[in-house]
RNA sequence: GGGCGAUUGGCUCAGUGGUAGAGCGCUUCGUUCACACCGAAGAGGUCACUGGUUCGAACCCAGUAUCGCCCACCA
């Protein structure tokens, strides 16, 4: 439904075409989102953009976080969308070019599962493509095998109407993106990009691929990276098992025994005088009989457990840092799909081994018990305790550690130097709110290794590399055949490197590609480079990068913020925008973080229908920049409220006919409406300052005060003279409709549309395409007490009524205004509308001490 | 264990040196003239605690407590 917008007589005076009867919030959506896309309001201007007269501040580039469209959205989404959407407005308004795409993170784990789901198709690397492949009409029972090629096709045609739902929702919150500009992380172009800055990266030896232990989901069968894990508390036992020696017998104890047969030592601290006598001996392992050192290293604790522990290849990171560092040998058990391996380690005997080979972790542990207890080298029973234990966030089994080969992109973790320079990068950056820069430094300074980027999955951007194969048919490593530039992008697992042909593909003396794809921050990590047409478009790119703002939520500081600095850093010497906008979650009432899973999250639609979008914008700007914020619906009512009055005051300041020819020639010349513009001013300076910091809070906190105050007491103040005529009128009417036209442009970032709405009534084209105000266009002068005694005397008026019980529309038969003399002077300059607002048949305002007290009589109930 | 943030009326939050604020909720009153998707008025707080600085502290300093988040800790 469109507003009802009745239009009358237009020849009738002093009534403007266009201001409806009863003006509605309702239907403003529908109507704005189609005239501002049928208009482009929200258009970059590419053309002025790159002239080189146009100065850089004069642009403002926004890198927009692509959200996952596979995906579902809450009313967080919402609210942190809003607040990016708040700035780019405010930027527009102020003159700029403002450069604000929108991307979908279509690439990567959650768009596999749907596609997976949906189709009812899996991926096989290993098929070869097939152009004419059309999936089935109804998903199998069996998942249909499928080339990468043909799997990432059916990707970007689900993705692709997943993103059509999201862009009505935006729309619909009023987000004035550039809807022409709108890019996909698995796009050709994103895909060449990604790949292109791997090339440089490894030519540069900032990327390199490296044998080595790494933390491994066993249920997607996986590398994953420091930035990708969590702890959970999950339960477990101690064991205390003995290790026999010339001296006696060693305790350790161990929540995970079934790793005996990967031991390679025990280790204590070197200053522990307990195990003095036991370093550079040896011990034999249970069960196995093993002979491994005692060894001494500071991070063995003395008061955990006996003191001394076994080190396994791999139990847990420390395992890796004491093999590392002691050069101890590996004894691998674990396996890809987190069963024991089918062999025992070299030098591990087949018996007992053989009783765990191809169990799972759980299940080996159990066997292992049992095989201890019966041979007497359990201790006690086992102790059951609660532990974290580390886990891939998306995942749902304790990682593993496992050798694999894996590409990697240096970050500081393994590097002193390179650390501090991305550290000193963060200090370039201008973090909102201030204190976020500490999540970004203690990530940075925690870091223990560099950032692991290969995932062994299907979806994503494959690493454009091959390796040709021996006569064995054995890789070679060492030199890897890299795609030239220009073919980007490249499948390696369906493209065939130059100098040979499809058939040699995985024989002895030809090729093999590389199995891996990117992981998906490393390919979101360059969403500055991609938005901004790093690889397709040098001349816009080198006008919008570095981007000037980076909006995005506090959890994803340690991963898209830092990555996009990393890359930033090494290709372009710089950070990839100047400022980073970190917003809080909206939390349910209990303080926990909204997630469908919970059931507590509400689903945005609903809400915008409900309320409005104006009323939800409202209440997403009382969100503090990095403040988490209840979700709480009596809120949106208040939202709702303000909108509405917006429309109404609109049409009774239009109503009164403030005719664009009377105003041209008119005059502010009454004490107190000079004193509303002084007053105004403060507010559009308090308001600019607070949006120039991003702090739309503030500035929607002062304005909406204003605003309020606004309708309550000066326009209550000024109502009858308004109506009337000659010059004191004509200032009345002229000093609310500058009011008008200025607080609708304060408000119009906020509130786009009822805004718009008000503004349509009586202005040609777009408010959001209108001048943010300035003090200029509020020369006069006054003193704005004027208006506070005013209000003041007026309240006190209404509050003498209020206790009387009658209605306000009663008439007082005397006031008496008692005031100090300076007082006195100002509630005199405001002595006609007092009387009129007030009803107020006999006036006296008398000099007195204290604050301003108004004595009373009433007009007696006229009995009709 | 390290870091960061918070602690102000029932709820959500402003307020960074000068007599405690807003909105919601609550209570009372009020319908035609912009607004019942409304208006007016009112009640309600020793600003977490302990010290210190200052003529003066919600605000600055030191410490404590509680809550939240980030990171580390997995024998």
């Amino acid at each position: 439904m469109v507003a009802d917008i009745s239009r009358p007589d237009p020849t009738a005076p002093g009534i403007p075409v266009g201001v409806p009867e009863k003006p509605s919030i309702d239907g403003l959506e529908e109507k704005w989102v189609a005239r501002w896309a049928a208009e482009d309001t929200y258009a970059f201007d590419r053309a002025a953009a790159l002239d080189p007269a146009t100065p850089r501040e004069q642009i403002y580039s926004i890198d927009t976080p692509p959200p996952t469209a596979s995906g579902s959205l809450h009313v967080g989404h919402v609210f942190s969308y809003t607040h990016t959407d708040f700035v780019a407005r405010y930027q527009r308004m102020r003159g700029k070019h403002v450069f604000y795409p929108m991307g979908w993170d279509d690439n990567g784990l959650p768009t596999e599962r749907r596609v997976q789901n949906y189709f009812g198709v899996r991926c096989d690397p290993a098929l070869p493509y097939d152009p004419s492949f059309e999936p089935p009409e109804k998903p199998a029972k069996d998942q249909l095998p499928i080339s990468r090629r043909n799997f990432v096709e059916l990707c970007m045609r689900l993705t692709e109407e997943d993103e059509a739902e999201y862009e009505k929702l935006w729309r619909r919150v009023g987000l004035s993106v550039d809807w022409s500009n709108v890019y996909r992380t698995i796009s050709e172009s994103s895909r060449a990009t990604a790949q292109r800055m791997f090339l440089h990266n490894l030519a540069r030896g900032e990327a390199y691929a490296q044998e080595a232990p790494t933390l491994w989901d066993v249920t997607f069968r996986t590398a994953v990276a420091q930035a990708e894990l969590e702890d959970r508390e999950r339960p477990g036992a101690y064991h205390r098992i003995g290790f026999s020696s010339r001296e006696g017998v060693v305790y350790i104890e161990t929540t995970r025994p079934e790793l005996l047969p990967a031991c390679v030592a025990l280790v204590a601290h070197p200053d522990d005088e307990r195990y003095q006598a036991l370093f550079g001996k040896t011990v034999r392992t249970p069960l196995f009989d093993v002979e491994v050192p005692v060894v001494a290293h500071r991070l063995a604790e003395r008061d955990k457990g006996s003191g001394i522990a076994m080190i396994c290849t791999f139990g847990d990171l420390n395992d890796v840092t004491w093999w590392r560092e002691l050069q101890l040998p590996t004894r691998a058990v674990i396996g890809w799909d987190g069963r024991l391996l089918a062999d025992p380690p070299p030098g591990v005997p087949a018996r007992p081994y053989d009783e765990i080979a191809g169990k799972t972790v759980f299940s080996a542990q159990q066997r292992i018990v049992e095989l201890l207890k019966e041979a007497g080298h359990l201790d006690g029973e086992p102790k059951p305790i609660t532990h974290p234990v580390k886990f891939y966030e998306k995942g749902e089994r304790p990682l593993e550690i496992v050798t694999t080969r894996q590409w990697y992109i240096r970050n500081g973790g393994r590097d002193t130097e390179l650390r501090d320079a991305l550290v000193a990068r963060g200090k370039e950056i201008q973090w909102v709110p201030e204190h976020m820069r500490h999540r970004y430094e203690n990530w940075v300074e925690g870091l223990n290794g560099d950032w692991l980027i290969s995932r062994q999955r299907f979806f994503g951007v494959p690493f454009p590399v091959w390796y040709s194969l021996d006569d064995e048919g054995e890789p070679d490593y060492s030199s890897p055949i890299l795609a030239p530039e220009a073919s980007l992008p490249v499948d390696p697992s369906s493209d065939v490197p130059e100098g040979f042909t499809e058939s040699q593909r995985g024989k002895p003396g030809g090729f093999m590609a590389d199995p891996d794809v990117m992981d998906t921050w490393a390919t979101s990590s360059l969403s500055p480079q991609v938005a901004s047409g790093w690889d397709t478009d040098p001349e816009l790119f080198a006008r919008v990068f570095p981007m000037d703002q980076r909006p995005q939520a506090h959890d994803i500081i340690r991963t898209w913020l830092f990555s996009t600095v990393v890359r930033a850093h090494f290709e372009h010497g710089t950070v990839p925008w100047t400022h980073a906008t970190i917003s809080g979650f909206v939390v349910d009432p209990d303080r926990k973080k909204m997630s469908k899973s919970k059931g507590n999250a509400t689903t945005p639609i609903d809400v915008l229908e409900r309320y409005g979008t104006d009323a939800v914008r409202w209440r997403a700007a009382g969100a503090r920049p990095g403040a988490d914020s209840p979700f709480d619906e009596a809120q949106m009512k208040v939202g709702r409220r303000l909108a509405m009055k917006i429309l109404n005051v609109g049409k009774f300041v239009l109503g009164l006919g403030a005719a664009e020819a009377e105003m041209a020639t008119a005059e502010v010349t009454e004490a107190i409406d000079r004193a509303l513009l002084v007053r105004l001013r403060g507010v559009v300076t308090e308001a600019t300052a607070a949006m120039d910091a991003y702090n739309y809070t503030r500035a929607l906190e002062v304005t909406e005060s204003f605003f309020w105050s606004f309708c309550d007491d000066y326009v209550e103040l000024v109502k009858t003279r308004a109506y009337g005529s000659g010059q004191a009128a004509t200032s009345a009417r002229l000093t609310l409709a500058t009011a008008l036209s200025v607080q609708l442009r304060l408000l119009a970032p906020v509130l786009p549309f009822v805004t718009e709405e008000v503004w349509s009534w009586w202005r040609p084209g777009s408010v959001h395409r209108n001048p943010w105000p300035t003090i200029e266009e509020l020369t006069v002068d006054g003193d704005p007490a004027v208006l506070d005694a005013a209000a003041e005397a007026l309240a006190a008026v209404r509050k003498a009524k209020s206790e009387a019980k009658v209605s306000m529309r009663t008439d007082v038969e005397t006031a008496t205004v008692i005031a100090t003399e300076e007082h006195v002077a100002l509630v005199e300059a405001a002595r006609a509308d007092l009387v009129d607002a007030g009803r107020i048949a006999t006036l006296s305002v008398v000099a007195g001490t204290g604050p301003l007290t108004v004595n009373v009589v009433l007009a007696p109930p006229t009995e009709t």
